[in-house]
DNA sequence: GAAGATGTTTTGAAATTCAAAGTGTTGATT
DNA sequence: AATCAACACTTTGAATTTCAAAACATCTTC
């Protein structure tokens, strides 16, 4: 039991550095190498379908809108980005993904597809289900977890 | 199939996700809430044995050494660091935690250790055995891409 | 002892972020 | 209809983090 802890510890650490890192790396000998993490994180969060607001986009992040802002001044410079604003309330900002946009999330899916790819090519079907109910249990703590914090 | 491909790459995303915040915010309700999540990253790497000079902390971080010159002079200021000149070589910049600095790197372990716990405590022996091959699997993955790119 | 190598710091610039002030629009109240 | 508060967003000013390249100090080698 000891053993497995510090496995896990090391695991999730390692993983962590790794992954931010690869991600960087990869991001650089990329078709989109004008693209930031952050900004690839921007564009994921905006997504393929209708058009969103920037409000809900920073709620998502978890930034303030104006960083939100910034960071949309950025992309739309670059054509990953449309902003228009809303006709029945001129209040509301909308964004949606260009079609470069949708390139640049269809390509950054595919880099964590592989990634998934390869975690489950080595599990059976039974493996698999207990994968996704242990990472749920997870996530659903944490959640829990972070939002007591924000309250506080 | 492809429904559980969606929903790992789903769950790992957020899990990701929120492990950074969950840190971010656990510092800011914390004894040592000077520290950023940065700089708790170079007390770690530093960590609780010999001195080290700075390229090779700076290697382990895999940022620069000017970088790491920077966070070191706040570090020192604050009160986490020692930092000396080697009497072999006075090339050579010799860092270490002080007492304050060993404090804030058993804290920040035991905030690992708790996590680290609680996940475990949610899990079946089963669930913890495949969770861990799982996680091996994906940094064995990311290992080998990243020394790959690191290469080109 | 000069030249080059090594280890670190400094400098200048860019990116990311926030809080707070500012701008424009809408909705509610009177 | 006029005003005022609430709302959605942008702008501003400042802090942090980062890098590349120049500068500095010290060692090693010829």
């Amino acid at each position: 039991m000891e053993k497995l802890y510090g496995t896990l510890n090391e695991l999730l650490v390692k993983l962590f550095n790794d992954i931010l890192q690869i991600e960087e790396q990869s991001l650089k000998n990329d078709k989109f190498n004008d693209l930031s993490i952050t900004e690839i994180h921007v564009i994921e969060a905006i997504g393929l379908n209708a058009e969103r607001n920037m409000s809900s986009v920073a709620r998502d992040l978890d930034i303030t809108i104006g960083t939100l802002t910034i960071a949309i001044n950025n992309l739309v410079r670059k054509g990953y980005v449309n902003r228009t604003r809303s006709e029945e309330d001129r209040r509301i900002v909308l964004i949606s993904l260009t079609d470069k946009g949708k390139e640049a999330y269809n390509h950054h899916l595919q880099f964590h597809e592989e990634m998934i790819k390869t975690t489950i090519s080595k599990l059976t079907p039974e493996e698999m289900e207990v994968l996704v109910s242990a990472l749920e249990n997870i996530t659903g703590y944490f959640k829990e977890k972070y939002n007591l914090m924000k309250k506080v």
